[in-house]
DNA sequence: CACAATACCTGCTAGC
DNA sequence: TGCTAGCAGGTATTGT
């Protein structure tokens, strides 16, 4: 279930086990998990191809494919809620929820573990791999998501402010844990229109989504190597999941309420 | 166009 | 103990 900190400790985690590995075979045991082209063509296709660089983009993982092959250029894995690549010693002996299995030699298979099975797999051609990154606002740890950024996007959108936090073409890689801990960060009620935030509001907004995204970063990757757990143990959140109890600030009691039918935390007290 | 509601899946847990 | 409703860190699609 993982936002863009948990992605990229994924890819931390994964990177030194494949780069430079040969698939030698690729299975999707259950349909739906490919999104195009057809499973068994991904199947077919991938066996013999190297693994490259291995990028993260927003809460998107690209295996790109060395030598640049014709027509697919990379591997496209979107975790959704419950994904996460592991490195196996042995294709045998797979978790149930296993979807994509790469088999790499030397006893070593990347595995696409996935219960709800909500995440997918893409071959990419290098136009789609333009494409799916133009179609993502920058990077919230990147030089270019300056201030007048922020504040240009939040102009442009009437939604409320958590949502817009949520929307993936506008920044990318904030999901719905992170969003309402840099709204408290921030002092923001979660329902204030994003075109509605003032000029040192926007500075605030900015300044939180730098700090809780890099710490979130820092201690996602800090944990990877123990199976299952997620960066979020280790980063203390101070309103997701914690409604009724007392806000760590003020000591108002935290609320929770449905923003389009997920749940937003925060304190009725400090957030305005 | 912008936004809201729903669909997609399985597993866990709080409460009866 | 055993059942069930409700909820879960995301996003594509459908509807207004």
């Amino acid at each position: 279930m993982p936002e863009m900190p948990e992605v990229e400790a994924v890819c931390r985690r994964i990177r030194p086990h494949v780069t430079g590995r040969t698939i030698e075979r690729a299975r999707l045991p259950r349909p739906g998990t490919a999104a195009g082209p057809a499973a068994d063509e991904i199947e077919r296709w991938l066996p013999g191809k190297r693994i490259g660089r291995v990028l993260r983009r927003g809460k998107n993982i690209l295996l790109y494919l060395a030598g640049k092959p014709i027509p697919w250029r990379a591997v496209q894995v979107h975790l959704r809620m419950t994904g996460d690549l592991e490195i196996a010693p042995d294709a045998r002996l797979l978790p149930a929820g296993a979807r994509m299995i790469l088999e790499l030699g030397a006893r070593r298979a990347l595995v696409f573990n996935d219960p709800r099975a909500l995440g997918r797999v893409r071959l990419l051609t290098p136009d789609q791999v333009r494409q799916m990154c133009a179609s993502l606002g920058p990077e919230p740890l990147a030089a270019a998501f300056t201030i007048e950024r922020l504040a240009a996007e939040a102009r442009s959108c009437r939604k409320p402010v958590k949502l817009f936090l949520l929307d993936q073409e506008r920044i990318a890689g904030i999901g719905n844990i992170y969003a309402a801990e840099i709204l408290h960060a921030s002092r923001i009620h979660p329902r204030r229109p994003a075109n509605a935030l003032s000029k040192p509001r926007l500075a605030l907004l900015h300044a939180a989504i730098r700090n809780i995204m890099s710490r979130a970063v820092q201690s996602a990757s800090a944990v990877y190597g123990e199976p299952g757990r997620w960066g979020e143990d280790e980063f203390p959140l101070l309103v997701y999941g914690r409604e009724s109890e007392p806000c760590a600030r003020c000591g108002r009691s935290i609320r929770r309420i449905p923003q389009a039918g997920r749940s937003t935390y925060y304190c009725p007290g400090c957030q305005r």
